[in-house]
DNA sequence: GATGAATGAGCATTCATTCAT
DNA sequence: CATGAATGAATGCTCATTCAT
């Protein structure tokens, strides 16, 4: 068969995964209702991946690769001024709220059900929220070095507060009725409180 | 007097379950973990809790009343001007990271585990965040009301964000090596995200 | 539950899995044939042995257990003639023969199925087997070491060859119809073939 | 021509069948590994064969045919002495270990693995002993009937000893290290056990 | 004729729950 | 009231076999 053939059927299989424990979690799912999902007999699914905790892994470096396709931006240091760097995060926003509508499954999988499967699985969870902190934290070092954030701003645990803020976002976006809208209510309110915080002038 | 060392026992068992739930996860965790940690043989548990579901809707609630003895403060209204809401803010701020250090038991199962046993118990924990923000709201809109806070603020799009932050930090405090100093830091650096912004003056 | 009660439900497993294992074999057999021969719940199973290898292990150490008992005797050194050591080994013959004949399933599983279960439970039998042999041999080396016995006799390879024989009249015993006849006739056979060779005088 | 072509490759998926079964037993290994030994697709196998029973069915009769050869010698009546008899024991003895040695892997199959496949099987393995065992009983029978044997010698059951005392020998054969003096010894203790009896002069 | 992708029967094992003691 | 022995539903996984290419 050819590799493309295959990586067609992994992928396949891989997407009837993701919306399978999307829909049941991944403790309720079985590998028969992925199997039914792609229309196969549950012994293909062995041929593609090797068990049922493996798919998840490959479900999870999914939806990383989809989340930093989201956050590929301009770059933590392109902006050089506070207008800049709010449009950028802006920019990010939305692109991050359009993916959490669009793949709307890799919510339930990513931030709700992967931390419950095992301890290993809750580190790689833990390691990739590290990642995405670490990623947002050289933009606030970039616009704290560049003078346009405080200077005394905790880049670290600020960072970590604005991911927690979108995971929010996430999985209040499970319950958009009305996508693009609400997308920019929250890309407008976090933001305001990243950059204008809550007080009145 | 009877009921009293019934009481006594179901609380017991509930601090096992939670201990164990928090060390292996709901679903690794099985109903003969909870008695041992209680010392007791694993019929008993039938005797208190109707089942491994219903011990972890017990958990939650003991985890919510917990979180409830937290935010118990002066009350949404009690603040007038914006430095007063920022006192009142740092002072539950530490009272939660405090609970998440002391109880450091509930984090996981709260934020972490509930989400992935069905979508009844997915659905209690969203309510409870709802119901969490829906709190946290009032005490912004206490501040648009009375004019220290925006008045174009999303009160309830910033609460979610808000609440979103510090779960972040709820997660962040299982990793929390010198308690007291990092707790402080993260009620500092949310604080100052919220009123002051990230941007430089 | 009592340790008694206990060994005696483990025994009665035991003692099923040794049928089930000697009319299906061990491959055929499947851990639901065992419990419905003890007439409990396959889950019960579980509770006695760790799991279907496991049982086999125990199996065998109770074939051995009995095969000892039946090579019980005055041992190796109580012979100091040829007639007693003939006469001894009459006795041990007969004891195995009537091991063959009541404990019938013994046979199929120690010398015919437990060799093809893998590589350690092979391993397992071929060292027993080896351990029998040794115990032949000492029989054999204290007929050398006190002049009744051929001083140039291969006691090694002898007690291998001889065994080897005992081990055909294992299996040969499974067809006895007139048990006690038959295995009259074995010993006898193997006794003259010992001691008087096939030639004619 | 072509049934030629067909020949050799059945002949060579025997072959990798006689030697994956001999590694890994019969259970344990599969279609698949078949397959692989002989470098083809595993779908192939089933061009040459029926099932996967049905090949062992074949590798046991090249087993029977390779026995069968080691045994082709001057045949029952050929001997007129006991020194005749026995050196007609010694060749075939010698003809026998040459095989144990060379086709190794017919030892484990042919006498350890083929028993525990399924009744059918252990009946034609049992009956192929039997037939080996007739086999040794003409032989047996000409010494008696021509009075160099034992007129009383029970030919039958001694038939089956012995040829129980040579399994014996093909199973130690599978550790042999120096294979031709090791050979040489368990025939001459072997034959001297048939010949000279254990007892001293 | 060769291949290997697809298949599902079959089985070992786990564990929440029940209930007799 | 406490216990843990008994239970079987549920499920992940293997592998012999089939058949379309």
């Amino acid at each position: 068969m050819k590799q493309e053939r295959i990586d067609q059927k992994r992928q396949q299989i891989l997407g009837a995964a993701l919306k399978v424990f999307a829909e049941l979690g991944y403790h309720n799912a079985g590998i028969a209702d992925i199997a039914r999902e792609v229309g196969a007999g549950h012994g293909t699914f062995y041929r593609y991946f090797a068990n049922k905790r493996d798919i998840l892994d490959h479900v999870l470096t999914y939806a990383a690769e989809r989340i930093g396709a989201a956050l590929a931006d301009t770059g933590p240091t392109a902006s050089n001024t506070v207008e800049e760097y709010r449009t950028q995060v802006e920019r990010i926003g939305h692109a991050l709220f359009d993916l959490f509508v669009t793949d709307r499954q890799i919510v339930p999988v990513f931030f709700m059900q992967s931390m419950s499967v095992d301890a290993e699985m809750t580190e790689r969870i833990l390691a990739m929220n590290d990642a995405l902190a670490a990623l947002t934290e050289t933009y606030l070092r970039n616009g704290v070095d560049k003078g346009f954030l405080r200077t005394d701003l905790d880049t670290a645990v600020t960072a970590k507060a604005v991911n927690g803020a979108i995971t929010a976002g996430a999985i209040a976006a499970l319950r958009f009725t009305d996508s693009a809208a609400e997308r920019d209510r929250w890309v407008r309110a976090v933001t305001a409180l990243m950059f204008d915080g809550v007080a009145a002038r």
